[in-house]
RNA sequence: GGGUAGGUGCCCGAGUGGCUAAAGGGGGCAGACUGUAAAUCUGUUGGCUUACGCCUACGAUGGUUCGAAUCCAUCCCUGCCCA
């Protein structure tokens, strides 16, 4: 058996710590209950599988004996962040604050962790008293110098992204004071706000505070995970099912499941050693893949949707969808996109007015290179007509466009 | 405030009166190969049209011209330098 990692130990192995502001950080995390924060912006009403391993890591530390704090951003989201490629489009108050009950009521569910909203803290502060009780101890130099600062610099920043890291500094203080919190995580791209905030304390009360940095969920190219077919790859099951979510994950590649069984699940080093050995005997079996899905889509959304997720995909891609008893296919696809289907009609009209190809020309297109399957057949006329006859049961029409997109026609009486 | 360089399609970026729906790259989508992978290769990437063609587009608005992304005017936005 082997020796019990202990907390550092464990988060360091699985690839979670990036930079750390002090070493002294490393025996409080392992001997101490520290009560700990991280943010996120309410840019969107759904956090995505990208904020999924840091929230995971809260939950680490959480197993841990510490306690954590979300603070949903609603007053620098108003703001936005410096994201270094250019000013970000002002957001609507109103959507902000939507996002915030959304993203509360999400995170309560699914992590269990406590949350705050900066804005309460921020909406009765007036703007001299914050230049004199922060602004005075923060030296623009300090913030010229901060990595995204300086990336959009020569692209134009406005003052109010550049204050972005101040208003993050004081939300550390106001946590430090009112909830007693030592420590500050997220993602390495907030490294420079993560410091400002230790600063401030520093420099206000004199006290040593905490914050350590994790990696960026990246694919092998380095680029952020989190996107499948263009969209993100949402935690709300309404926004991304269950189904969707297991096929982004069975999808993503070999060089890359060492890293994600490490962050994305709490299997321990033997079992994911143990799982690593199996799926590089045969990678094909994508043993690794199966894995994380299950792990993950258990975690998240529950067994029940997991097999959901399975069966779904055993139909689909087992090749032959006309094997598929009737009964069932409303059934397998109630989570794919549904049309209703009025009355007989040519392919190239059916597939550009229900969007699933953006244009008739793209239609074509697509069905002169073979990406259109009806029920399991190949299209390659442009004048076929999709009608009663053709539909499964006289009823349903399983469209398929390039390998994976499935969209599900059902004839409706008037 | 002054000087100066810019604002081009999803992104970067070439183009400086007709040959421009606009080079090239990235990304996206689709095809081949595979394991529903990665890498690679091919096609495609404003809309309508099988096609000829037509319409809409190069920051905004006007103007010059037979003809403008390209010239002029005004405005908006951004970089750099000076004050």
């Amino acid at each position: 058996m082997e020796k019990e990692m202990t907390v550092y130990e464990d988060l360091k192995w699985r690839g979670l710590i990036k930079d750390l502001s002090s070493e002294d950080l490393i025996d409080k995390l392992n001997n101490e209950s520290l009560t700990f924060y991280l943010g996120t912006d309410p840019t969107a009403d759904s956090l995505h599988i990208g904020h999924y391993s840091t929230f995971l890591v809260a939950k680490r530390l959480q197993k841990a004996g510490h306690k954590p704090i979300l603070l949903v951003g609603g007053a620098t989201g108003l703001v936005g962040d410096p994201r270094g490629t250019g000013e970000r489009e002002k957001a609507d108050a109103k959507v902000i604050e939507s996002n915030f009950t959304k993203l509360k009521a999400q995170v309560e569910g699914l992590f269990g962790i406590k949350c705050v909203n900066n804005y309460d803290w921020f909406k009765n502060v007036n703007y001299i008293d914050f230049l004199r009780d922060y602004g005075k101890y923060i030296n623009v130099n300090y913030m010229i110098n901060k990595d995204l600062v300086k990336r959009q610099l020569d692209i134009g920043i406005s003052y109010a992204e550049f204050s972005y890291m101040l208003i993050q500094g004081v939300d550390y203080k106001y946590l430090h004071d009112n909830y007693g919190v030592t420590l500050q995580i997220g993602g390495s791209d907030q490294w420079g706000n993560l410091t400002t905030g230790i600063e401030i304390i520093r420099k206000l009360t004199g006290e040593e505070v905490y914050a350590f940095s994790i990696p960026l969920a990246t694919d092998s190219q380095g680029k952020k995970m989190g996107k499948s077919e263009g969209n993100a790859v949402w935690l709300d099951i309404n926004k991304t099912s269950s189904y969707e979510l297991y096929q982004y994950l069975i999808n993503l590649e070999d060089s890359m499941m060492e890293t994600y069984l490490k962050r994305f699940t709490f299997l321990s080093k033997s079992e994911i050693e143990d799982i690593m050995k199996r799926h590089n005997e045969t990678p094909e079996k994508r043993i690794a893949q199966e894995a994380l899905a299950h792990e993950v889509i258990r975690d998240i959304h529950g067994e029940d949707e997991y097999n959901k997720a399975v069966e779904i995909s055993r139909a689909l891609f087992s090749g032959d969808i006309k094997k598929i008893p009737s009964d069932q296919v409303g059934k397998i696809f109630s989570k794919v996109d549904h049309i209703d289907i009025a009355e007989d009609q040519n392919v190239v009209d059916f597939l550009a007015n229900n969007k699933i190809c953006s244009s008739k020309r793209e239609a074509r297109e697509f069905i002169n290179s073979g990406s259109i399957t009806i029920n399991g057949d190949k299209i390659t006329d442009l004048d076929a007509t999709i009608t009663r006859e053709i539909a499964l049961d006289n009823k349903y029409v399983v469209i398929r466009k390039g390998k994976k997109k499935y969209f599900l026609g059902e004839f409706v009486n008037d």
